[in-house]
DNA sequence: AATTACTGTTACATATTGTTAAAAATAGTT
DNA sequence: AACTATTTTTAACAATATGTAACAGTAATT
């Protein structure tokens, strides 16, 4: 189940769009007010938002911008009555990343979330990640190229998920120790630069794939 | 310049398409059919890929398939007459990012143009430096002159990226540092002359690319 | 011209990273 | 438990990036 959230004070379209969800794969939380879907979304922490732009207290845009204070990933969607395109304009430059205008057809919001899901981090344990020419199953641990197939050690694979996930950014090593190595507190070693040797090494038959050293700071890979 | 392609047969919606696009910061592309289309995308590696549903030779759901059969990264925004929701669910299914009934406004056009391209990898215009006769890849850190290439490290390639970004400018001395060095807060040696004496002689090749002294002040690349 | 301040260049010292092999730790099996 | 296979860490050495020092060269100033 996918924790939802929907922030929507007519309370019976908020029902109906609620219990259609519900009966999908989400687990839908459903506010009628800003200032209390604000604090819902911190405790709750939902995959997706879906947002009123009219709303009491609080109005959508006020909403979005709070969340966006704290919070990068997490897919927005508004739900606007309005037709003026400026209002969408300010809505994405607040961060939402879709919107949809009433009346809508309870088909296509399933639609629009199931997409913003899909490619929002919250699925980070994505199973199958291509890269480049490999595509790297994480669930198996398994790289494939062409027809080869790699079996990877847990951290080989932790690790080339990460820097793929944060590819064209450089990382810098704690925070690739952190994620790789998430208990060892006194990691001092040098197993990062020997890890990173050995997916190199995995890595090579796409050139277009490569990690390079930022020295004193960390590592990106580029694709 | 961002590199887009559009795929539209009705030609003078392609052209308005295509017009109000170049004026922002889109490089169009505009292709009638779905063939030649598809052709272009593998050409021309566009940021973001507009499709026309209904399109003679290949239909749009055709293009985008054999398009994510090889690239699953960039951003394909359907253009759709049809209502049906069944056809909006499979343009997602088939990979597709956004998309947009017709009629639509331009405005809107733009804004949902303007979210994909963001948040997609392409984010990287800045990517390849064209500096005279070379070839700077900023993100790979690599310095292409005919067909040699160096490897550079990361505050050359960041020392060269400045200089060319404030080409035929002064640049004082603390500000490059500040660029180029940005955490050393007591850099007071003279890494930054041995630096620019090495880069000079990586850019040699070039003679209309040159790198002057204003002393006291700083350094200044004229090309 | 002599002095001074700054820059160009080279060589070298040091720190960081790349790579390989072996040791240690862990998990799986008998 | 003993053995095996696998994974991870450590150690050692090679390669590279960066900073420093030294000295040569150049422009400005006296």
């Amino acid at each position: 189940m996918i924790p939802l959230l929907l922030i929507e004070d007519e309370k019976d379209l908020g029902l109906i769009i609620a219990d259609n969800l519900r009966s999908s794969e989400y687990e839908v939380s459903h506010y009628l007010d800003g200032h209390d879907g604000l604090k819902a979304f911190f405790l709750k922490k939902p995959a997706i938002v879906i947002l009123d732009v009219m709303l009491p207290g609080l109005d959508g845009f006020k909403v979005a911008q709070k969340i966006r204070e704290r919070d990068r990933e997490t897919p927005i969607l508004f739900l606007t009555a309005r037709t003026h395109t400026e209002d969408v304009v300010s809505a994405f430059e607040l961060g939402a990343n879709d919107y949809l205008r009433k009346p809508f057809s309870l088909e296509e919001l399933k639609v629009r979330i199931n997409a913003l899901v899909q490619r929002s981090q919250w699925q980070s344990n994505k199973r199958f990640l291509y890269i480049g020419e490999y595509v790297l199953d994480s669930m198996r641990q398994h790289l494939k190229y062409k027809e080869d197939e790699i079996n990877l050690s847990f951290r080989e694979c932790e690790l080339i998920k990460m820097l793929y996930e944060n590819k064209n950014k450089v990382m810098n090593r704690q925070d690739i120790i952190q994620a790789v190595w998430p208990h060892d507190r006194f990691f001092t070693g040098r197993s990062l630069d020997v890890f990173i040797s050995r997916i190199r090494t995995y890595l090579q038959h796409d050139k277009s794939i490569s990690i390079i050293n930022i020295r004193a700071v960390g590592y990106k890979m580029i694709i």
